[in-house]
DNA sequence: CGGCAAAAAGGCATT
DNA sequence: CTTTTTGCCG
């Protein structure tokens, strides 16, 4: 293995084979170059077998793309070797094993669409209110048990108070319903594998010996759940290599917990920790932009990059109108720097995706190719979702939840009555609605749902049949023809149900890719759902051209040459609901970290003074994260500071000059953000953003002692100060 | 039972 | 502003 081209760190990082090694990577600091070269090392120089490397990445198509890169640094074939997700290979683990406890081996995983209807049915079941009770904070209650490994039983016996109490009882209705659906949602995935050692030390053992040398990538955003499942699986060989950035955690609200990589030491006193510091991705006035940021997170390891790119162009302000006024900033100076990068060399980053829809309009009007991760999710569409449910219920006929969606899709005249009767009667005898349907004769159902009932289960069962000898795209296109879903669409002539046939053709090429990787077997139809549930957002990113929009937590592990960060506004990023929230600021913060770091040679930071935001117009103050960046490293220097609302230095010449929004109340004073005030109750304080429009302007202010507060304008009892 | 229109609710980041 | 739910009528 030639390993000249690496520095001291990265060379001591790949020929750690053996023990506990930590690599605590900064951010482009050749971390993804680093693990593969080990890897390689591994299989080529110390002849470990293939079969024994595990790794594990975060997404899908960083499993593929490690992959590929491993193959061509050496000879050897890498089939046998594990790369993959989390989930992923919980998966594969689950589908050989899971029958010892108790599930079917043709689980069903369901997606959040799926998770919220069951939750939904257990509301009504027990005569609850979905207002009162959001069956998102249950199912966040849910999955917060199962990333700490809590099952239903024991968080029942916890829970000391209303709503726990009523949550935990919900949670275990969820987990029976879902075993006797024998479906499996994500969080399962991993709880369940690793109920599953513990309860068979045997194949825990298997899966020891199989995976000698473990790797797992940023491990600062692992959870309890997958630390414990890591935990395990080294515990025999204690090979085990993680890489990641404790700055570079931005998980935390779906249970991440930073402590794994922070006590990784405690947990292997024999570990040997390398720091990778030396940064090859961005210009040094990137680079000091991010340290600075992140300075100011005070609990964190101090740590600093370096670079070796000296200079490099300085960063550049943008300050809109408008959010329209923005995304057209930022095409003016895409269109500039078009000459000399290409577009996909460039991305845009925001906060959330709803901040997708005016970069977009902006882009298709000037013509501009792009590409969007994530936001429009293709496979939630309506016709996508019914097809799937179909080809789950093939696979796994006691899957309720898929066959209640298909049951009267397309309109078959089995009605909701029907329906209900069905579920009472699984309810009471414990058999599933595939099951029930064939003594519906029996339960009060009239006759004529009965023969349709009966012609579905007919029809599921010779598709079940079929779907052993013939490909994905062929059982996709039985399903389509047999259920007649295809010639409602096709009858109804409307613009709708054209691209809802448009749409399932889309599909059928994604069918066609996989058929060609993959032989006809039983597995197939199990591994092509499993596949498709676990394909995340990010895995959609191909290398066509166009300019990459997506959010700042999508763009993490990947860089670019000019970087554009949109909508640097408080409120917006930070969000709002985090700003008095110290620990949950610091974690913003490390966000912006990662969207800064991401960029090579150009750096744009981007807010507007108003933008609409759910119909309302909005006007935030400029985000912190802007002030904390020191003014010689931005073109016009001072450009940050508070009351500067000059424009970019080489955007279009057509911008009229900025100004603040300003409100007028009905003494006539006019207060604009920034402004320092005093209310007659609450004290002193700042006014930090203003919103609405013509008499129902309200404005928020920070006051030093009561915190944020929303006051109309024109009745709140304030003075301007100073 | 099915279809349409009006009303109401929800609204971050994701495997 | 969008998406989902509800309610009414043929």
């Amino acid at each position: 293995m030639d390993l000249s081209l690496m520095n001291k760190e990265q060379k001591k990082a790949i020929q750690s084979t053996e023990g506990p090694l930590l690599i605590m990577a900064g951010a482009g600091s050749g971390k993804t170059r680093v693990l593969t070269h080990r890897v390689a090392y591994l299989l080529e120089d110390r002849d470990v077998p293939a079969r024994n490397i595990l790794a594990i990445t975060f997404t899908n198509k960083a499993a593929r793309e490690m992959r590929e890169r491993v193959s061509a640094l050496i000879t050897e074939g890498t089939q046998d070797m594990w790369i993959s997700t989390f989930h992923s290979m919980c998966v594969r683990i689950l589908r050989s094993n899971i029958n010892h406890l108790g599930y079917e081996n043709s689980f069903s995983i369901l997606d959040p669409t799926d998770q919220k209807s069951v939750v939904k049915d257990i509301l009504k079941r027990r005569n609850l209110d979905p207002k009162q009770h959001n069956p998102r904070n249950i199912i966040g209650f849910i999955s917060d048990k199962k990333n700490q490994l809590i099952r239903p039983e024991q968080s029942i016996a916890e829970a000391a108070a209303y709503p726990d109490t009523l949550y935990s009882e919900m949670y275990h209705d969820y987990q029976q319903i879902l075993y006797r659906n024998s479906a499996l949602d994500f969080d399962d995935l991993i709880m369940l594998t690793i109920e599953l050692f513990d309860k068979e030390p045997k194949v825990l053992e298997y899966y020891q010996n199989r995976f000698q040398y473990i790797h797992v990538d940023e491990y600062q955003d692992t959870n309890h759940a997958q630390y414990r499942l890591i935990t395990q699986l080294a515990a025999k060989y204690r090979n085990i290599c993680v890489v990641g950035d404790s700055d570079q955690s931005i998980y935390k609200f779906r249970g991440a917990d930073i402590a794994n990589i922070l006590n990784f030491e405690d947990d292997y006193p024999e570990a040997v920790v390398i720091k990778l510091e030396q940064n090859y991705r961005s210009s040094k006035n990137i680079l000091d932009a991010a340290n600075a940021v992140i300075e100011n997170n005070t609990e964190r390891k101090p740590k600093a990059l370096r670079t070796a790119r000296d200079g490099g162009p300085k960063l550049q302000n943008i300050v809109a109108d408008s959010e329209r006024g923005e995304a057209e900033e930022v095409v003016g100076n895409i269109l500039d720097l078009a000459k000399k990068y290409s577009h996909s060399e460039m991305a845009i980053l925001y906060r959330t995706n709803a901040q997708s829809r005016a970069m977009e309009d902006t882009f298709v009007k000037s013509n501009i190719p792009y590409k969007m991760v994530g936001g429009i999710k293709f496979y939630d569409r309506k016709e996508i979702k019914d097809l799937m449910s179909y080809l789950k219920v093939v696979l796994n006929p006691n899957d309720d939840i898929s066959f209640e969606r298909i049951i009267n899709t397309p309109k078959r005249g089995i009605g909701p009555k029907t329906v209900d009767k069905l579920k009472a009667h699984g309810q009471a005898t414990g058999i599933s609605i595939f099951e029930g349907i064939k003594e519906s004769d029996f339960i009060g159902i009239p006759k004529t749902a009965v023969v349709k009932l009966m012609g579905l289960v007919d029809l599921l069962e010779k598709l079940a049949q079929k779907s052993k000898f013939i490909t994905i795209t062929e059982l996709v296109d039985e399903v389509l023809e047999s259920t007649g879903y295809i010639e409602v669409l096709e009858s109804e002539k409307t613009i709708e149900a054209r691209s809802r046939i448009e749409n399932l053709d889309e599909f059928k090429t994604v069918t066609r890719e996989f058929d060609r990787d993959n032989e006809i077997s039983d597995e197939l139809l199990f591994a092509f759902l499993s596949d498709m549930a676990l394909v995340s957002d990010q895995d959609g990113i191909e290398d066509d051209s166009g300019v990459t929009m997506m959010t700042m937590h999508a763009s993490k592990g990947l860089e670019f040459k000019v970087v554009f960060i949109v909508g640097l506004e408080e409120g917006i990023f930070p969000s709002r609901r985090v700003i008095y929230d110290d620990k949950e600021l610091e974690e913003e913060r490390r966000l912006m970290y990662v969207a800064l770091t991401r960029a090579e040679d150009h750096l744009f930071l981007s807010r507007a003074n108003s933008r609409m935001i759910f119909g309302k117009t909005e006007s935030n103050m400029q985000s912190r994260f802007l002030s904390e960046i020191p003014e010689e490293l931005v073109e016009g220097g001072g450009a940050f500071a508070q009351d500067d609302f000059s424009s970019t230095g080489s955007a279009p010449k057509k911008r009229t000059p900025k100004r603040s929004r300003v409100v007028t109340n009905n003494s006539g004073v006019s207060f604009a953000i920034g402004d320092k005030v005093s209310h007659k109750k609450f004290g002193d304080g700042i006014i930090s953003a203003i919103k609405g429009e013509g008499d129902s302007q309200e404005l928020d202010i920070i006051f030093t002692k009561v915190g944020v507060k929303r006051l109309l304008a024109n009745f709140a009892p304030i003075e301007k100060k100073e």
